[in-house]
DNA sequence: AAATCTATCTTGACAGTGTCAAAATTGCGT
DNA sequence: ACGCAATTTTGACACTGTCAAGATAGATTT
């Protein structure tokens, strides 16, 4: 009686790991995940996660590199959709942002030192950030053609710097800092003058 | 033979913990500073360090805090040293930057969740980081008047946007994001164009 | 259907963490 | 010299991640 593929005792333990995991994160930051009140909630001894995720960083990689793909998705989704080049570029901000202060510790994860500088991340998570990031700077170049962001510099370049300044945005945001949510939007409305052209 | 205050067994173990933590967490990151270690190397037993400061993020808030001081007194002398507006602007941009790559770990734990969310800033801290957004507030104002930053609005919203791009490049180059360093001082540059009124 | 194989899971163990409570030390003012 | 109070230590507890070795049981082969 299993779903697909060959699931022994549990049935899916992978996916109810990558699952209770990413809810255990949302609700309650990723500090408080362990590997063993982990395996105690998904009903599996402690040591049970390490046949399916080498060690918590591994697992940590396997979410992170989910927000990646939801991320990409949301870009790509959003440059099918037939916007006006400009507005489907402010639609972008606000969706990065969006998405950021909504999935925070999956934002965190996948831009955060936990995994990149004090953890160790995996290829395969290396190699959807990069792929993400390369979908990012296609549409720059696109978007500078349309004249929405300036021709100063290669579409890398302003690629890099304007995805800084929507991180630095949303990691004060969901990192705490002391800001007002409330200045929020009109921060988006201010960075987005900062960053196209047309910058009156 | 006390030096000012009144230290009874060790000397300053107070001055001790905070330099030799300092100096753990600028080696070996933050996240391999452990109160044990520390105590060790200071010369000491496991719990003494709780004798002058509640616990680990008591001394960790004290570090970011030392950080704050630091960041402000670079701002008030560039401010200082007469330079244009404009060079003055833009050699802080740089020195931003440099402080936050220089001293990553504090500058983590000036403006990353380690304290301000996961952990429990304390009020000395809130109090240090409020008074040096203000200086920063107050110099972004000049630069408006000055014609060096935008009009476009409130010298806060201004101060605030400003703040997060520069906050977003150091972040990423800090958190081991895999961007090149060369890139960095090009990325510097371009930022400026972002944010100076003059963006041509 | 029985035996074997192998993926999966569990038990036990170790070294490490932050930090509390209670006891011990020790310098200072009297 | 004595006691007070600041300072430090010892012992303990509940956690953490993860390794090594054994148990279990579905799948495969005979």
């Amino acid at each position: 009686m299993s779903t697909l593929k060959t699931q022994y005792h549990h049935g899916d333990l992978n996916k109810s790991l990558l699952e209770s995991a990413s809810l255990i994160i949302k609700e309650q930051g990723v500090e408080s995940l362990s590997m063993r009140k982990l395996a105690d909630t998904v009903g599996v001894s402690r040591t049970a996660p390490y046949h399916h995720f080498k060690d918590k960083n591994a697992l940590l990689c396997a979410i992170a590199e989910q927000g990646f793909c939801e991320q990409e998705k949301i870009l790509r989704d959003l440059r099918r959709e037939k916007n006006t080049a400009e507005e489907g570029f402010k639609k972008y901000v606000h969706a990065y942002v969006e998405y950021a202060l909504q999935h925070n510790e999956t934002y965190d994860l996948m831009y955060g030192r936990t995994l990149w500088k004090a953890g160790n991340p995996s290829d395969s998570l290396k190699a959807a950030s990069k792929q993400t990031f390369k979908a990012w700077i296609d549409w720059v170049e696109e978007l500078q053609e349309q004249n929405i962001l300036p021709n100063s510099n290669t579409p890398l370049r302003i690629g890099q710097t304007t995805w800084a300044s929507l991180h630095g945005l949303a990691r004060l945001f969901i990192d705490g800092i002391y800001l007002d949510k409330g200045d929020l939007s009109d921060m988006i409305e201010q960075m987005i003058k900062n960053l196209c052209s047309t910058s009156t």
